[in-house]
DNA sequence: CACTTGATAAAGCTACTGCTTGACTAATGG
DNA sequence: CCATTAGTCAAGCAGTAGCTTTATCAAGTG
C-alpha cells in the first residue's frame, strides 16, 4: 500500500540530479527555455559534453528539446520532479509517525498509570 | 540570494538515492532501527555489499551507525533529506512563478488595453 | 554553390561503482 | 581457551559515467 513510484524512473532521476552541472542546467531552465549553446556557455567543458548532460536529463523526462531554425531549445518538464519529492516525503512521513508513537510511549512510561 | 545548499552534500545525497537497494534501506529504516544483518537479509547480495551500501548512506549523513554488543544498529537521519527536497522545490517554485508571469502576459495580450 | 553556425554521433580514455571473495577484528558463549 | 556471530577491510573485476576529440549533419548566409 502507499504510493509506489516507478523504480527505474527514480534511479534515472536521482542519478541525473547527482551531477552538479545537470542540477545547474535544471535550475537555469527553471527560469526559461535555452538553446544547447546558451546552456553550455558558462561551463569550461565542450559543447558536446553539455549536449550529453542534456541527453541524460531528457532520458529521465526532466527536460525536452524542441526545434527552432538550427537550434534545439530546451525546456524544463518539472512534473517528474514530483515523483522524487513524493518518494522522499513518504520516507520522512513514516519516520515522523514512528517518532510520534515513540514519544507517546515514552510519556506513558514516565507517567504512572492513573487507575 | 535564495537558499544555497552545499553542492557536495547534494551530489552525495542524490547519488546515494540513485540506487534502488539504498532507497530500499532508507525506506526500511524509516520504520525503525535495524542491524546490518537484518538489513542484508532480503537481498540476494553478500553482507559485505550491503555494508558498503550503508557506508554510502552514512557518508552523506542519511544514516548513522551505533554500537550494541556485537551489532551496529543503523538508524535513519531524515533531517538531511530536507536539503534534497529544498533544492527540488526551489527549481519548481522558480518555474511556477515564471509560468504565472507568462500567463498574465498572454492574458494582457489577448485583452486589449482599457485606456 | 561553398561556408558558417548549432548541434548530434561515435570512439576512446580515465575514474568511479557495485559487487565478489578472502582475510581479519571484536564481542559473546561453551 | 576455542568456536561462533556480527561486522569491517582490502583487493580485484566488470560495467558505467563523464569527459575528450574527430567526424558528420542540418539549417541558414555569403
Amino acid at each position: 500500500m502507499g504510493i509506489t513510484i516507478d523504480d527505474e524512473r527514480l534511479d534515472a532521476m536521482f542519478a541525473a540530479l547527482a551531477d552538479r552541472t545537470r542540477r545547474d542546467i535544471v535550475a537555469r531552465l527553471s527560469t526559461g527555455e535555452a538553446t544547447v549553446k546558451e546552456l553550455a556557455a558558462p561551463y569550461p567543458m565542450s559543447l558536446q559534453a553539455v549536449s550529453q548532460h542534456i541527453g541524460v536529463l531528457e532520458r529521465c523526462g526532466l527536460v525536452s528539446r524542441g526545434r527552432h531554425r538550427q537550434t534545439r531549445p530546451c525546456r524544463l518538464e518539472p512534473q517528474v520532479l514530483e515523483s522524487a519529492v513524493l518518494w522522499i516525503e513518504e520516507s520522512r512521513r513514516v519516520w515522523a509517525e514512528r517518532m510520534d508513537r515513540l514519544e507517546t510511549h515514552l510519556a506513558d512510561l514516565q507517567e504512572p498509570q492513573q487507575r
